[in-house]
DNA sequence: CGTCTATTTGAATGTACTCAAAAGCGGTGG
DNA sequence: CCACCGCTTTTGAGTACATTCAAATAGACG
């Protein structure tokens, strides 16, 4: 899966595929198990081979606010954390039993050096993250609550039934009894 | 500058500097000017030498919304177009007197191939960018408007003289008249 | 100087939050 | 399999945040 999910952008040839994999540990994640601690510097880039996960942020009032969902086949990581050794500012949790493949920070940089196909692998995946943000910043300022409501269920109907309510109002920045009545109607 | 702002992250020969810069007509913009323009495919990527921008969405009631201000020395275009070839979401308008060098879609995919280590350099760009925009989305859903605003004007002093509360409001996704408010204390 | 736009101010309204309580639901242990 | 526990979701009242609209004031620019 996770040579198909690279396949995507860039053609690897069987030794390249091998050298990739022996640096790519793969390790189980049981539910509610948390493998990115805020507070920490975390790194490791993840690859969610299946499951998924969230990433939250917690602030000093204990507020929780959700950063992103990653279900099965997305990169996922604290990435300000993991490339600038800063400590992170989310928590990553499997929101089911999860199978994960972990690249560290020291392995990323040999990877990059090595196999610089994969400069253009990361340069596709970061462009694309960056579009995905910039495009939730634009609904975050321009929506109302309920279009965002909307738009997240259409974008992601799979997640939307795996997640719980609250998780998807700290998603959007609302409170769940808020959400609670915007879907009422 | 353009050299040096590609000169962060990787180091090129003279050959390459030239054959970079042989692709990248530069062009003046006056203030006010539009450089991209909503609804249309943006096939342009710009580098700010001089001045600065703000790219902002329309949306069907007329209103505003800035997505980002890009000040000298910042590659800006609406990436989603560019990349994907699809209607861009904002406009892109220069606040003052400004230089810019323009690539083209079909220069960079050139340049790409070309000259690789530009791939890294393009993957160190998206991957800050990304880093940027999520921390801004971690704002939006978990700050309040005073929090936003001074962590604006803390992050982006220089551009807070610039431009106007109007605009600032825009960015953050309230009224103008709200703004105003809030800055009264 | 005059015009155009930005900013401020205020009143009325709508949106969203807080707090508390009730109802629903899932998991766990007996 | 049922009863209980804890957490999520709903509901409602009261409050705070944010918008709308209109009008006054202040600035920018030709």
């Amino acid at each position: 899966m996770i040579l198909k999910n690279i396949g995507k952008h860039i053609s690897l040839n069987p030794s390249e595929k091998s050298q990739l994999l022996s640096l790519l540990p793969s390790i189980s994640v049981p539910k509610k198990e948390i493998i990115i601690d805020q507070g920490r510097i975390c790194d490791t880039l993840f690859f969610v081979e299946s499951g998924s996960f969230r990433a939250y942020n917690l602030n000093k009032d204990g507020k929780e606010s959700t950063i992103m969902f990653a279900p099965k086949d997305w990169w996922v990581t604290d990435m300000n954390s993991f490339l600038n050794k800063v400590p992170s500012l989310l928590s990553l949790e499997a929101l089911e039993n999860s199978m994960v493949y972990t690249l560290s920070r020291s392995n990323f940089d040999d990877l990059l050096n090595k196999i610089p196909k994969l400069e253009r692998f990361f340069r596709i995946l970061f462009q694309k993250a960056y579009i995905r943000e910039q495009l939730r910043v634009l609904d975050n300022i321009s929506l109302t609550t309920e279009e965002r409501y909307l738009n997240f269920i259409r974008k992601y109907p799979d997640l939307a039934e795996k997640v719980t309510q609250k998780q998807i109002a700290s998603y959007l920045g609302v409170t769940p009894e808020f959400l609670s009545s915007v879907k009422k109607k």
